[in-house]
Parts: structure tokens; sequence; C-alpha cells
DNA sequence: ATAATAGTGTCTGTCAGACACTATGCT
DNA sequence: AGCATAGTGTCTGACAGACACTATTAT
């Protein structure tokens, strides 16, 4: 198939599957059971199929392990690594994916890792790099796209939403201030469904109004997580 | 070298090189010489070399084609495309890079193209998706990054950083507030080299600071291209 | 009543676009 | 003087963070 002109390389397809969990963010890790880096962390991830299309690789590699719905999670191509010496065995090109879905619970292989605790073992290839660009390309998304809904269940509150931007940046975010820029400024990002709900599992506190994600996808003016 | 459970793939290193040209934004093409897509419009490219990483093949195909040196072009990546079917000779995985620099003159082959005129010609492969992410990309990056500095010689006055944006964005920008943001809001954006020079070549008109690009490489606050 | 949480109203400072005005060169 | 372009000052409205206050549930 490869004529002499152009060198074959292996293809794979990684992902870095977000959820948000108790809270907290969480990357969607597995350890490696074969050469190369045997126990270590890894993404998970594929070699590309023959005539499969890297997004839909990507995503095989997360629903084999999490039993997601493949409507329920959003994918978006993050960057492509190259490094000729990144795959011990051969040469390799990874089309790495930004993930995001609602909890599904215990994955069938592997771990829903929390973000913020940093684990001191070692990570396969150079995935410890792709998570940091990925976590911090989440993080900008959040500022000027509608991506934080893709964390939450078809219906959510405002607060529900406010507790993702707090959990992927990493800091609070002023509860009344937030709810104005989400209604007010960006138009269609939520759409109220006239239900309410409990405010939290005792009961008490003030029922909270239910949204839905509306259509749009960019934020305008953009949610910024810069000062305070 | 590829095993059984790993299919081969070409791997090409393509980039959508822009420059500033008469006020106007030109994208680098060159004609194809051989098929598939014989006498189509492309944007340069090479198959990636057998130790070689994308980025380094991306610059390899402008320079060679450009006269530019090396530290001129700034390049970053775009995205990768990975259609089973975009390339009819074989299975072909392309990681694509946005390229900037100072206009180089005529390139040694190929054509600089105004990116406002789009062609009725067809493109090669998927290459006028690629060059309506490419010009997109560029247009946002220049919000919020100090990108437009890559489209200007070392030295340059707000009035020329002013139409490089105009350029970019197809739409004129009002040159006070513009010079305010640029100076007041982002430190380090741009610093003054102190010299001056004439306001056009009739010489009318009042002399220009000269600056030159800071170390600030992200836009706090952005500048936007949304209203008006 | 008190706790807990949702949601509203409002104060104040900053920054946006808009644009009048001044500055400095040339013919 | 008049033209051309750079650069300053300022008005006004929108929106930011901050925070006081009200609303609605439960115990």
């Amino acid at each position: 198939m490869s004529a002499p002109d152009h060198p074959a390389f292996a293809v794979t397809a990684d992902a870095a599957a977000l959820i948000l969990r108790g809270g907290r963010l969480h990357l969607l890790t597995i350890r490696r059971d074969r050469p190369p880096f045997v126990g270590s962390r890894a993404l998970p991830g594929t070699f590309l199929g023959p005539d499969e299309v890297a997004g839909a690789a990507a995503a095989r590699a997360v629903l084999d392990k999490t039993g997601l719905n493949p409507d329920d999670l959003h994918l978006e191509q993050l960057a492509t690594y190259s490094e000729p010496d990144r795959d011990p065995r051969m040469r390799t090109v990874s089309v790495v994916y930004l993930g995001l879905a609602v909890d599904p619970g215990e994955p069938t292989e592997g771990e829903w890792l929390p973000v913020t605790s940093v684990p001191d073992e070692p990570w396969a290839f150079d995935h410890a790099r792709i998570v940091e660009d990925a976590v911090e390309r989440a993080r900008s998304k959040l500022e000027y796209t509608t991506l934080a809904t893709a964390l939450l269940p078809e219906t959510f509150t405002i607060p529900d939403l406010r507790r993702v931007y707090e959990a992927v940046w990493g800091r609070e975010v002023h509860p009344s201030n937030f709810r104005r820029k989400v209604l007010q400024a960006t138009e269609d990002f939520v759409v109220p469904t006239g239900d309410h709900r409990p405010a939290n599992a005792n009961g008490s506190g003030r029922p909270t109004a239910v949204y839905r994600a509306g259509g749009a996808t960019a934020l305008h003016p953009p949610l910024t997580r810069s000062h305070t």
C-alpha cells in the first residue's frame, strides 16, 4: 500500500475524557497491561481502523470502557502528537480528542481519576503532557463556548452549571453574577423548562428552576475566569 | 515495521501560510503537478519523514517554496484531517498547521492568493475546507492572543498593527479605541522603540511611533471583533 | 425562629464604542 | 492655509465584581 516515497506510520486516536463527580473533575485513565509502560497510567486509545475517521476511533476507545451512550459523549479534537520517539515500539502519530460526558459510573476497565490529585506515578508515553493540554483546553473553552453543558445531564439548574465552572476552573464563582451573565448576556445558552426541583437532598433551601441547554455554542461575551 | 494489529498510514504535514500584502490577507497555494488533482489548487504539504515531527515537516513545506527564514515563520497546529477517502491514492492522515509570516515576495513555486477572492476553481483533496478552518482560526486567535505581530516585521507602528486586524477580520477598526486597548489593556503586547517614522509614502501626516512585539502571548481582555 | 439555598436589586468602577479635538508632518 | 495622518481627551452606556436583601423550602 505504501510506496517508497512516504514512510508508513501507526496512527492512534486517544481521548482525554472528563466528567464531573462529587463536585470535582475526573479523567478516564487506564493502566497498561502490556508493553511498553506496563502498569503505567495512560489515556484510553486505539489504533485507527483502516476505514475509520479519527473521531470515531476516539469515541470507540471511550465507549468501550465506560458504557456511555454514544450520543452522551461530546468529543472534539484536541491536538496531534507526532514526536518521533514518543512510542518506543514504532513510529506512532496520535490524534487526541477531548471528551466530555455525564458520570456513567465506574468504567468496565480503568478508573475515573480526580484531575486535581496530580499522581506521582508516571504516565505512559507523553500522556502526562497531553492531560495538561486537555485540562487547559477545557478550562479555556468554558470561557467562550457553551461546552459546560456537556458535563451535565439534559436538564440542570443554574447552580449545577455554576458548579461545573467551579470544578473545572478550580475556583469559586459568585452565584448572583454568574446567574446574571448566563441568563442575560448570552442568548440561548440555557432555556427554562418551567420545572423546579428541591435545592438539595435535605429538602431545605428554596427550590431551583430547571433549564435545558439552548442552541448557542459560542458565548458573547465570554465568561472570564481571569481576575478576582 | 507495522504489525497486523495496526494498519499503516501515510502522514502528511500541510500548511495554511498567511501573509499580509497590500492590506489584504494572502494564502500560499500551489498547483498540483501530479495526480491526483493535477492542476488543482492545493496547500503546500509534504509526507512526514521517518524521524521528523509534524511541525518541522510543515515548516519545510513552506520554507521550500517561499525563501522565508525559519525564524520568521510562526507555525501552530491547526487540526488533523483523517477522513478515509480524503486521498484517493491511499489512506492519508494530514496534520495541518497555520502559518503566519511577513510577505517574503513571490514564492519559488506557487502563488500568494488573496483569501477574500474565493476562487471558483476547485481545490485538491479537502483543502477548501481546511482553508476555511485556517482563516477562521486566524480570525479568532487575533482576538485573544498577540498573534497579529507574527504578520508584521520586527518593528511596526500601531496603525500597522491595526491594519493587520482590519485585513484579517475584514472590517474597519476604530483607530483611537484600538490604540487605547493595545497600549493600556494588555501589558507588554507592544513596547515602544522610541523611534518614529513618516506616516505614509507622501511624507504627509504626523510621524508615527515605532513599536516592537512585547513578551505577552495572551490578551486580557481580548480585542473583540463582535459588535458594531 | 433558624438554617439553607435560590434568586433579585443595586452600588460603583472599569471599559466599550463613538467622536470631537489637538499635533505634526507635507505641499 | 490646507491636507493627511497620528494621537489625546471625553462623553455615555454597558457590564464587571461585590454584596445587601428578599424568597421559599425544611426542621
